[in-house]
DNA sequence: CACAGTAGATGCACTCGGTGCCATAATGGA
DNA sequence: TCCATTATGGCACCGAGTGCATCTACTGTG
């Protein structure tokens, strides 16, 4: 790959991943909220204000390209065979969203715990959360016929991002848990809690 | 009531209510984020650094006393009979917790469309959302004589939520409907939804 | 090589939320 | 009146985020 990048202007500085990796690494050292803008753009060698052309808000450096990964989980969510059933659809999709290979798990852990851990994070998380919702909405609207403002297809949103989130605080939780296994569990769990109805 | 209010120091210039009030007029008017805290305080006849001392943030204001809001929500959890079903305990206490008297809602109403519609309000609210499951998870720990760092408790907790959430997104979109009996509802979907497995 | 075209980089000034510090005001009681 | 107590609120300051204007580096062309 790689023809050629004939562009016509200026090149860019940095990168996306640049930027991510030495905000992660003054992140491990002195935290997220003890880490300044201006300590990253320093970092990085590159002007503060630039780090706005990359990511829209200091908030948004931990969760790196998530446009693409939900561009990702989208294509992932349409592949689905349409003779599964409904809930097992969004389920499988869920599961694949979060397969990652062994050696990126350590990064994502890390990635994962600074969101899920620090306040500010885990405010902003809302936000790119509703987007994840609004992909599997999408999904469900598309397989029922309906409409993403159907009762159906939010109720999978929410629920679906519930099961997600439990299952990451208790991987987060115990250094030896297996992300995939306890998501599986944690919709065991939501089937026997509701099942003696 | 107010047998005597003897207290040593200066009174208080001003309340919760009275700042609420304030602020949710100058919201209607001008929106959220074309509101200042100073916009806030001189409408209050106040000083802005006193304004948080009766709230965090900015972004609390909406929420009103949400921490007296809580205890109740605790307290409404704990006298729910031992011998009812945990998920039935669960179920009616999250009704409860949203069965306001009819001239409650149209306020009830417009607050809860400002955080669910403002982009750094529904941001904040996560932080919010995080003390309402840990009631709940408390609740289910203490009925299961675990721990609310189980899986269980998280699940519930999540799930309630999620559901809570799916009836207000709902709700706030027709004008007509009734926040009980969508909430309801969205129950009775997740079981469906769930139901053919 | 000079010049035009293009797109990213970046400095600057400014707004606003939020905090620490501290002086001050208003009250009840001795 | 003087004191203890408690809330007020000014002031200085920090850091995120934005609009605007300018500059820079690179491509392509005559």
């Amino acid at each position: 790959m790689s023809s050629q990048r004939r562009q016509p202007g200026r090149p860019e500085a940095t990168s996306h991943g640049e930027i991510e990796q030495a905000a992660f690494a003054l992140f491990a050292e002195r935290g997220f909220d003890g880490t300044t803008l201006d300590d990253i753009a320093d970092a990085v060698g590159v002007g503060r204000r630039t780090l706005f052309r990359y990511f829209r808000s200091k908030n948004d450096i931990p969760w790196g390209q998530f446009d693409l990964t939900l561009d990702a989980f989208r294509r992932l969510l349409a592949s689905m065979p349409e003779d599964l059933p409904l809930h097992e659809s969004v389920h499988r999709g869920v599961m694949d969203f979060n397969d990652f290979p062994d050696d990126a798990m350590p990064a994502h852990r890390e990635r994962m715990r600074l969101i899920l851990t620090n306040p500010a994070l885990q405010a902003h998380s809302m936000l790119r959360y509703a987007e994840w919702r609004d992909v599997i909405a999408e999904h469900v609207a598309w397989r029922t016929r309906g409409s993403v403002t159907d009762l159906l297809p939010r109720t999978v949103g929410h629920v679906s991002l519930a099961l997600a989130l439990t299952a990451y605080d208790v991987w987060l939780a115990d250094e030896h848990a297996v992300l995939l296994e306890v998501l599986e569990e944690s919709m065991g769990t939501l089937r026997s809690y509701l099942g003696p109805s």
